[in-house]
RNA sequence: GGCCUCAUCGUCUAACGGUUAGGACAGCAGGUUCUCAUCCUGCAAAUCGGGGUUCGAUUCCCCGUGGGGCUGCCA
């Protein structure tokens, strides 16, 4: 299969856009097809510098690089490629302008010089007897002569299409099944502005039919313009794609999700450090689902296992309380070496000795399945690096039953046995097996909290025989020996 | 208003017309040699309403109701 993600470059990747793109993404490996990227860059007014470069960012990010059309190229230059092009709409105008031709030619078109403002002026009078606003067909029974006469002059005009009243538009969505139109609900859509530049409709039509597209999977907002596109598909004589449209993405209040409902753009996810893997799998399960009870899917996976008959036809609520679960488990996913390699350099960045640490990849390890993001690493390893200070009221714990009162009879008693253990059994089972021989008239928590707090400064942190094995024999001795003082 | 469309726990969802309506997230309660996290166990939680069809409807049909989309020389 052949299909596409066509963005209008207006700014950020959006994430109902993310996911509409690897739907088709998708799709198109799965049957081993090509996907591609074109522009339509039809709304001069708003166009967004970057906006194309970002988008590609955002989809390279998330596993996603076009096969055909405007891609990224090795140096990170915006580029087109492929056979199909140009695949910027905006220099495929005399294409458009050629089909428009033949459809005005074919009686399925016409030429409209009502302004903008006479428009806005039948809108409201059609409003206010209730009917619905559509194009009354003025210019449509514009004689040859005036409308000739009116060209010449050179007078500012559209090109709309003629929908047939009389006709029942019928078609087939992959998702939704057989879909009824009637042609006298379908307004006269306007084909090419008066720019010169086309909309949408006719863009959509022509370029998916000259690509060679062959599944169109699109969001539901265009479902009620299937009917104008298919009876374009058949006055120029091609045979219309697949069509697939999916569900919207709604916000909580259940509406199509937007900026206003917090983040929306691709590239704040990215910020706060959620993983490609994460944003992929979540997407992917909003609206389809396998039919299995895996909830965690590779792209490859994805590809395997994805088919438009498992996908929803309810819009889904965007609800981020599954995406932090998923990040959790992408997390623990990677490999021991990978999460080190990932998380040294921002350690580094806080604390440079990091860099010469032969063994970061154990302290990597103690936080690993505590983390969520990998920016929070270096502050989960800040009692690595830095002395901590304890306070009494840290080390002494009304849960854990410790009062300030025990605490310097349960620091004789830890020095005592720590100082004891040999170099060679300094490791988190011989630290373990030392300290739950010794714990004197103490329960285990009365004296494992406070080793741990000693050593940490923190309420909460890795175990603290992990702790103590990481920090080593010299450094455990020395933060005892502090917080013994501070009691 | 018109047209299109959708409807299962709070959320994402499963269920050839026959199930105690299942799972996951979130919530709550426990457990897992100290905290947090992880992990495990358990609890609570839904078929929008009304009519049909059928021996039997979450499932099929109709009518409501509710939600969403479209209704631009935006995409």
């Amino acid at each position: 299969m052949r299909t596409r993600f066509p963005p209008s470059p207006t700014g950020f990747l959006h994430v109902g856009s993310l996911r509409t793109a690897l739907t088709n993404h998708l799709l198109s490996k799965k049957t081993k097809g090509n996907f591609l990227m074109r522009i339509e860059d039809t709304d001069r007014e708003r166009l967004v510098p970057g906006a194309v470069e970002n988008m590609l960012k955002g989809l390279a990010w998330a596993g996603i690089v076009p096969d055909e059309g405007v891609m990224l190229d090795s140096n990170g230059e915006v580029v087109q490629k492929g056979t199909h092009g140009p695949y910027y709409q905006s220099e495929r105008l005399d294409l458009y302008k050629k089909y428009a031709a033949e459809l005005i030619e074919k009686g399925h078109a016409y030429y409209c010089f009502c302004t903008p403002e006479r428009l806005t002026e039948m809108r409201k009078e059609q409003e206010a007897r209730k009917q619905a606003p559509m194009y009354d067909r003025r210019c449509c029974n514009l004689s040859k002569e005036d409308v000739d006469a009116k060209l010449k002059a050179g007078e500012r005009h559209v090109i709309r299409m003629k929908v047939p009243h009389e006709r029942t538009i019928t078609f087939n969505d992959d998702i939704r099944g057989e879909m009824k139109f009637q042609g006298h609900t379908v307004d006269d859509q306007v084909l090419l502005k008066g720019d010169g530049f086309p909309t949408y409709h006719l863009a959509h039509v022509v370029d998916d039919h000259l690509m060679e597209t062959d599944l169109v999977i699109r969001g539901e907002e265009w479902l009620s313009s299937l009917p104008k596109h298919i009876l374009l598909f058949e006055w120029l004589g091609w045979t219309p794609p697949q069509y697939a449209h999916v569900p919207l993405l709604l916000s909580k209040d259940r509406k199509k999700l937007s900026k206003r409902d917090g983040d929306v753009a691709v590239e704040e996810y990215i910020a706060k450090g959620y993983l490609p893997e994460v944003m992929v799998n979540f997407l992917a399960l909003l609206g389809w689902n396998p039919g299995t009870t895996q909830e965690i899917f590779t792209m490859d996976e994805l590809i395997e296992q994805f088919s438009l008959d498992r996908v929803q036809k309810a819009g889904a609520i965007f609800d981020l309380e599954k995406l932090d679960w998923l990040q959790g488990q992408w997390m623990r996913k990677i490999s021991p070496q990978e999460f080190a390699k990932r998380i040294l350099p921002l350690v580094t960045e806080k604390f440079p000795t990091a860099a010469s640490d032969k063994d970061f990849i154990k302290k990597a390890q103690l936080i690993q399945e505590r983390i969520t993001f990998f920016h929070e690493a270096p502050e989960m390893l800040t009692w690595f690096y830095k002395e901590p200070h304890a306070s009494v009221e840290l080390l002494a714990s009304e849960k854990q039953k410790i009062t300030k009162a025990q605490l310097p009879e349960i620091f004789a008693i830890l020095e005592k046995t720590l100082s004891d253990v040999p170099e060679k059994n300094w490791t988190v089972d011989g630290l373990k097996d030392a300290v739950l021989k010794n714990l004197g008239d103490f329960k285990q928590g009365q004296l494992l909290w406070p080793l741990r707090a000693a050593l940490t400064g923190l309420p909460y942190s890795p175990g603290a025989f992990e702790v103590a094995e990481a920090l080593g024999k010299e450094k455990v001795l020395h933060r005892l020996a502090n917080a013994k003082k501070t009691t």
